[in-house]
RNA sequence: UGGGGUGUCGUCAAGUGGUAAGACACGGGCCUUUGGAGCCCGCAUUCGGAGGUUCGAAUCCUCCCACCCCAGCCA
């Protein structure tokens, strides 16, 4: 049985190969690629693509190569080239010994543009850039001939090899594809195929001073390489006509072109341009700043490949253009944290709790498991003593109905340790601001239990004193405010609608011994308050800095809000 | 007002003539030593609109409307 027939996916893409396959189109044969312009570094969109890719390739038994579009020696650079075949490792994909360039196949697309020079399909052009421009004539009127149109065979072959060997300056000449200046496809209107560049490229050097264009590289490699399904984005589907145009007039193979429409997330921007603002501009640390859509931000977040690749297979392919909600993303990140993240105590905004009744230097190791989902993540041994940190949001002095954390006079539950029973506050007398708690404990609820069924509520997170070690933990929120900051309907700046509030940096949170030995990409659940991982560029053993991947879903914090904006008319959609 | 596309729940998305899957979100309940997780229930009489064909239409036909892409020697 065909391996895609077991699953699920029925994606309109999956339907096309399965109708090839049983049609015998393609000889049984299912190869795809992914063609990455080394000119910036993966998304999350590019993710999508990826799993595209590799997947339909897996699913049909057949392969996916990882080819770089590199025809642009102006704008890619060998460092975007290493990131991205990174990334996509990451992602837990392996193109295996099929790693190709664009560039390697310029001798090829060189011959072929002097195949259709010869059939008189191709001529080189002296008009300037400008008047190229105007000879193409408008959307609703068709363009007019070059000049340079009716050139013999000979001398298009003459000059475009005198453009090959450096005789023409940039912007001077190129070769045009002779096809039909009237059709309403602008793409048909003698398109460019080469023009001159004496650039240096990041793999061929100085051995070329032209280049062909993306129109007449990308189809060739494809059909080169035997790509039998060439999967891309919706704007290049008046490309196809083309393509299939350079195929048929040089006989070689061709491969079907589909187009999906590219991945849209609500509270972020996904154009390289426009990343590459965020990071120029400094608005943002880098590429992977984890706040970044990036592949490279959202490892550094905590994110794992596992949960983007659940998310991309969640999210569907289609021609429809859509933005997905970013809480479905933050929902495959949970998902999966949640059955293998190792749970631990850390408190981000500290209150001291000082123990009166438990003996002064006593020091208690009581059992944690590490993960209920998962008994066998075993447990670990978390230090008690008389003086403990516990979170600030945790007490109230004046409780709100439905609040079941500490407040004077309550008693909770210490995570692992004891019931402890808030007995004094104690406050700075200039400020008012509670500076500490004196609590009592009961020494028969060791573990968190007690015999005589009592009642306990709230259950807190906590870390010893003198035990816990200091760490630094940055919390992210949405980069922009808006869920759609691209929408410039009023004149704005996507940069006008970046959150100010996207990282908020906690410098005195104390976490429980144990995270000193935390290492970058392992992903820990800080119990009740979300996911963190260290940091893998800013933490050291002696300052550990961790990242929050996204917090816990979190009811306590609806409900209040709810409670504070009890009317609200309608959905309560607001215009933003 | 040229050409190419797309319109199904708040957001994604199945459905391809037989009477609207699923997921997220949302609402309610159960459970709980994370107000986490888990579990249960609810959530489009309707598929951009109007006509038509048909016993029967989201699916076929006609017209209309809305939105996206294309005038780089970018990809």
């Amino acid at each position: 049985m065909n391996p895609a027939d077991a699953l699920p996916s029925q994606d309109f893409i999956r339907t096309i190969i399965r109708e090839d396959l049983k049609e015998n189109r393609i000889k049984g044969r299912v190869h795809t690629r992914f063609p990455p312009e080394p000119n910036g570094y993966l998304h999350i969109g590019h993710a999508k693509s990826i799993c595209l890719n590799f997947g339909i390739a897996a699913e049909f038994g057949g392969l996916c190569n990882l080819r770089f579009d590199d025809t642009n020696p102006i704008k890619e650079e060998e460092e975007f080239v290493e990131s991205i075949k990174e990334d996509v490792r990451w992602l837990g994909f392996d193109w295996e010994d099929r790693l190709y360039y664009a560039s390697d196949y310029f001798d090829r697309l060189y011959e072929y543009a002097l195949k259709l020079i010869r059939k008189g399909k191709a001529y080189v052009d002296d008009l300037t850039p400008d008047q190229i421009r105007e000879y193409r004539g408008t959307l609703t009127e068709p363009g007019r001939e070059s000049p340079c149109r009716s050139r013999s065979v000979e001398e298009n072959l003459d000059l475009f090899e005198r453009m090959r060997s450096g005789e023409f300056e940039d912007g001077t000449r190129v070769l045009r594809a002779k096809i039909d200046m009237s059709s309403p496809n602008l793409n048909m209107r003698d398109p460019v195929m080469y023009r001159v560049l004496h650039a240096h490229h990041h793999r061929t050097g100085a051995r070329w001073c032209i280049y062909p264009m993306y129109d007449f590289t990308h189809g060739q490699s494809d059909s080169i390489e035997g790509i039998t399904h060439s999967l891309c984005t919706l704007e290049f589907e008046d490309h196809r006509p083309l393509y299939d145009w350079f195929i048929k007039e040089l006989e070689i193979f061709a491969p079907r072109q589909i187009e999906f429409a590219r991945l849209n997330l609500s509270y972020t921007v996904m154009s390289k341009r426009k990343l590459m603002e965020l990071v120029e501009g400094g608005h943002v640390t880098g590429w992977d700043d984890p706040r970044m859509p990036t592949i490279s931000g959202m490892r550094r977040r905590g994110y794992t490949p596992e949960s983007i690749r659940n998310f991309c297979e969640r999210i569907g392919v289609a021609k429809r253009e859509s933005t997905v909600d970013m809480g479905l993303l933050e929902y495959s990140v949970r998902e999966d944290l949640n059955k293998r993240a190792r749970r631990v105590m850390a408190v981000l905004r500290p209150l001291r709790v000082i123990i009166d009744n438990y003996p002064e230097d006593r020091v208690e190791y009581l059992e944690a498991e590490n993960n209920p989902e998962d008994p066998g993540m075993g447990s670990r041994t978390l230090p008690f003593s008389r003086e403990l940190f516990i979170e600030r949001d945790d007490f109230r002095e004046d409780p709100p109905r439905k609040f079941f954390r500490l407040a004077p006079g309550r008693e909770v539950r210490l995570k692992h340790a004891y019931y402890i029973r808030c007995e004094q506050v104690v406050k700075d007398e200039q400020t008012g601001e509670v500076t500490e708690l004196h609590c009592t404990y009961d020494p028969e609820t060791r573990g968190g239990w007690s015999e005589d069924g009592r009642k306990v509520r709230g259950t807190l997170h906590w870390v010893s004193a003198p035990h816990s070690i200091g760490a630094q933990v940055r919390l992210y929120d949405h980069l922009f405010l808006r869920p759609d900051p691209e929408g410039d309907r009023d004149g704005s700046d996507f940069k006008d609608h970046l959150n100010p509030r996207s990282l908020e940096t906690l410098t005195t949170c104390r976490v429980e011994p144990g995270l000193r030995e935390a290492r970058p990409e392992v992903s820990f659940q800080f119990l009740r308050l979300g996911y963190f991982c260290v940091d893998s560029v800013d933490s050291s053993p002696q300052k550990p800095v961790f990242n929050r991947t996204v917090t816990l879903r979190d009811t306590w914090a609806k409900l209040e809000k709810k409670q504070k904006r009890p009317q609200q008319k309608g959905k309560g959609k607001k215009a933003v």
